[in-house]
DNA sequence: GTCGCTGATTAGGCTATCCTAAGACCGTCT
DNA sequence: AGACGGTCTTAGGATAGCCTAATCAGCGAC
């Protein structure tokens, strides 16, 4: 496997992520995902499938090659793990280091990726609570629920946070919404209206929305 | 001062560490530190020019203003940072450092590199012994000489190497010639022979080539 | 079966960056 | 002076990305 530009790895890595939950993505997902126009998306998953690291039955819409999964995968690795670098070293806050990582993340070489895992203790998961795929691009994680799907009177623990928008995890933190956290919910209210939930004594009332972005196990 | 291409990035740190001696550059000298025909050069110095960060008169060859320079500063920064983490908190070998960092360095905010270089406990030189430029961008070096410069029965202490190739760094570690050791010139043979060192008590004839690159103090 | 929507692709263009080949410029040597 | 050699720039062309506008393809609604 050639050295990839970063353009072409961002897209592999939007890809992978898209394709995670086992559904082949449309050229529209990634043309959103990557923020560039229909046509753009059209053109470049035309050339990665041509690179081998699409399937070439375009029937199915966009998935991975085996190639093209462990690529994505060792991608999601550097940034996670350039995300965990950036809390646990240099301090940095968890709603500041998704978009450096984003930068960071192509700039590692293997040797530095696995240096600089091992000098972090191996992590299992970054500052946001995902999971961090390991040397093989193996991503083991367990079924989670989104806290939206929860109901009154259940309790669990909060696993990660699907979006790392900088305002959404202030907000997050500043309610005390962070991985390994108990949450319990008191209510939902009917019509997507807000999910009340209680967290370390206090009670907060999520918006429908972000209770989706907020991933539980337990 | 908006965002700079990596590329630019690049022509910027080359011309940069050109005109470090008061001398400005020529195209011939830029195309060749950057691995790029001359007519690429001389776009990308016009381009430099017109963004403002070359002096305007061409007469006096390419040199740097004063906003070219900070920025040219600040990446040198960056990438003498990014060898001192590799070497200090990653532990690898000095040889292989600096390819690495050329990577590294163009993904660094101002804000990582700050946190970087605290964390870091803010380095005065890289691991080749290279003064890192301050956050101002401010070099303050002492005046140094190659040690090819000595003559017999001069000592002197190594300072820094001003070539990061990997096998002469490699070659110069296995004899001991590290930054801040001490040698001691024995004699010189003429007509660019070679040059006879003592160093931690073992004796090592050195090219004048190698010699030239090693730059000592004292 | 055809209309029309939605989503994907083709067509045609722009910029940045690279190249080679061909001029232009300039100082030197005869 | 005039030819020569080195250096720089212009010309012309490639590729990777991106865009908009227009076309095409599949599919549900009538």
């Amino acid at each position: 496997m050639g050295k990839l530009t970063q353009s072409v790895e961002e897209y592999l890595e939007a890809i992978f992520k898209l394709t995670r939950d086992g559904t082949p993505a449309t050229v529209g997902q990634v043309a959103d995902a990557m923020g560039v126009s229909p046509p753009s998306a059209s053109e470049m998953v035309r050339r990665l499938r041509a690179a081998g690291l699409i399937e070439d039955d375009r029937a199915n819409g966009i998935d991975l090659t085996t190639d093209g999964r462990a690529e994505g995968a060792r991608l999601v690795r550097r940034h996670r793990l350039s995300e965990r670098f950036l809390v646990d070293v240099l301090d940095m806050p968890w709603d500041a280091v998704h978009d450096e990582a984003c930068r960071l993340e192509h700039a590692l070489s293997p040797e530095v990726e696995a240096r600089l895992a091992a000098q972090l203790g191996n992590p299992r998961t970054c500052p946001h609570g995902q999971v961090i795929p390991d040397e093989d691009g193996e991503l083991d994680e367990e079924p989670l629920r989104p806290l939206s799907a929860l109901e009154p009177g259940d309790e669990a623990t909060i696993s990660c946070v699907t979006e790392e928008k900088a305002d959404l995890l202030r907000y997050l933190a500043s309610l005390g919404l962070l991985p390994d956290t108990e949450v319990a919910v008191e209510s939902v209210a009917p019509f997507g209206g807000p999910v009340l939930v209680r967290v370390e004594g206090a009670q907060y009332a999520l918006g429908r929305e972000v209770a989706g972005k907020i991933m539980v196990r337990g």
